[in-house]
DNA sequence: CTGAAAGCGCTTACAG
DNA sequence: CTGAAAGCGCTTACAG
């Protein structure tokens, strides 16, 4: 394999000016750049890039955390950070943690080596004082209280009782929720604003309505057969993901249980799924978050100081409510 | 940062008794290994990943190149190849492609420039000619004419006929199939052994029969409605992926059309969504040849010779046949 | 068990 | 516009 030195031979010229050719800087005669071409060509050369990253002491990638890219709402918040990472020419590296610990902290441990530039958290299992022992360019998808990192996030409290209200409003009163876990910041914002909810409408609040792990489809048909089995049923679910609203409700709907009339179902994402079934959901914008999210890593990269954004979230009315 | 010339100095001993110690070799005295991770501790060591690389000159990444992991069969693909990664400790680096050509070429010369030890095509839209221009460890997720890379794949053709084999058995005649697109390995051998099939039981071939661009659920409701419209109807539509099936189900039943009475599904994936609602699929195990593709990537990385391997396909029979 | 030295291949401040 | 030289930080064959 030709290297630098090479093409500086053959073309006659110094490697400082080989180098200066292939990163397109000005200051090259015309004469000099074209032999370096022509020497390139010759030696079919390709630029090593360890070497370069060692030379400039970045990796042009950044990684992605999240614990498993098999589910609809990681893959469009990747898909959206992937369409942002190509147009500036970045890598992408993808951490699969399963919400373990230990593969969270490697991920950072790749961070400290280099291996990548800045990490974006998607969702995280390590509690925030561990996760504040690690230095370098970290986003997360979440709001946290860290104030060291730059977070992007919506306002699940917010949200959340926007969603209420509007059970509340449709006449509801016996509401229970489910959530994909109930640690997280996420959740912890979510429970609060259900139960000033409750509080407001004289409900008392019941640990038991509060269901979690819940995040595939078949959870939500699980679901169903929880809430067949109550003796005293929420007239309504508020289900914090597209894809355990859609085996609720397809499951009610085999077992002849009416929606909304028996059981209304309101949900989070405002995925392809929910638009197909015809759930009403609340669309928190997960490929634009995946964009931004992208964007302000590259910025603290860069050296910019921490940003916050909370994005927008909107009620998407269909039949379910 | 402290390097590895700070550690030898502060423990006494030579650069090569530390890399010896980073590295777990033998041969270095219980001595003088304390006294560098001792001196490793003080100074705060990260290893430079970059050096690493440039010095042994690989990454210890391959690449996934992909057209969008926002899709239930990529995700699934992915999350078996990150699986697998995972226990033998290799970077997943992705190229999100959307089949544009150019793109697929970027992640070609990303290999070509080492940033990634070998690469693995989920789906791709280059062409077979093109693709052999390139030199470097690549495995194929399908078949290819191509001798020079290792495979693997589903055997479409064969798997293709058995479900239409099913069709015809349950007695329809008139059987319309939906492809993801046209062009690519995995259509080709569809489409021969639908008329193949077709033949044999007398039927015309007829071109419009073979619908394409369809990936996503709402995919699958527009297929619905060309059904519809059609004068002379197929009784039954071979879909080749559940999202697209689940679509095509779900507006036949808003729209009061019996399935499978007025019209037969019969999907591929055995993904999550078809046993939710139902349809009768193929499983072809995604996950498992995400799995199977990184052992042999990685198998041909460490200079072994080109497999080629075959995966099962089995039929679930549920409801929509 | 140990170390001096060459090698991996690029970038860039500095001097001209 | 141009180049010599230092620097990035590790690995490893070789000699002992």
């Amino acid at each position: 394999m030709a290297n630098i030195k090479d093409i500086a031979e053959k073309a006659g010229v110094s490697v400082t000016t080989v180098s200066r050719v292939i990163n397109n800087h000005p200051y090259v005669s015309e004469d000099k750049r074209n032999r370096v071409l022509k020497a390139m060509e010759a030696l079919e050369y390709t630029r090593n890039i360890h070497a370069v990253h060692l030379s400039k002491g970045c990796s042009n990638m950044i990684g992605i955390v999240l614990p498993t890219v098999n589910l609809p709402y990681f893959a469009e918040l990747i898909a959206g950070i992937a369409d942002a990472a190509a147009e500036s020419g970045i890598h992408l590296s993808l951490f699969q943690t399963n919400y373990d610990v230990q593969k969270e902290i490697f991920a950072l441990s790749q961070l400290k080596q280099r291996q990548v530039d800045g990490l974006i958290f998607c969702s995280k299992a390590i509690a925030d004082e561990k996760l504040m022992e690690w230095e370098g360019p970290i986003l997360l998808c979440q709001n946290s209280d860290i104030s060291r990192f730059p977070t992007i996030s919506i306002p699940h409290q917010e949200a959340f009782r926007y969603g209420l209200d509007y059970l509340i409003a449709k006449g509801h009163k016996k509401i229970a929720i489910c959530l994909a876990r109930k640690k997280g910041m996420n959740s912890h914002f979510r429970i609060k604003a259900y139960k000033e909810a409750l509080e407001e409408i004289g409900e008392v609040f019941r640990e038991g309505w509060v269901m979690e792990k819940a995040i595939t489809i078949n959870d939500g048909k699980a679901l169903f057969h929880k809430w067949k089995k109550w003796e005293e049923k929420p007239t309504a679910i508020f289900v914090a993901n597209d894809q355990v609203s859609a085996g609720l409700l397809l499951e009610a709907r085999a077992h002849k249980v009416k929606v909304p009339k028996e059981l209304a179902i309101l949900s989070v994402d405002n995925h392809e799924i929910s638009q197909a079934l015809g759930i009403t959901t609340i669309d928190i914008q997960t490929k634009e978050m995946g964009k931004q999210a992208f964007a302000m890593l590259k910025k603290r990269i860069q050296g910019q100081s921490n940003e916050r954004k909370v994005l927008d979230y909107r009620l998407i009315e269909r039949s379910t409510v």
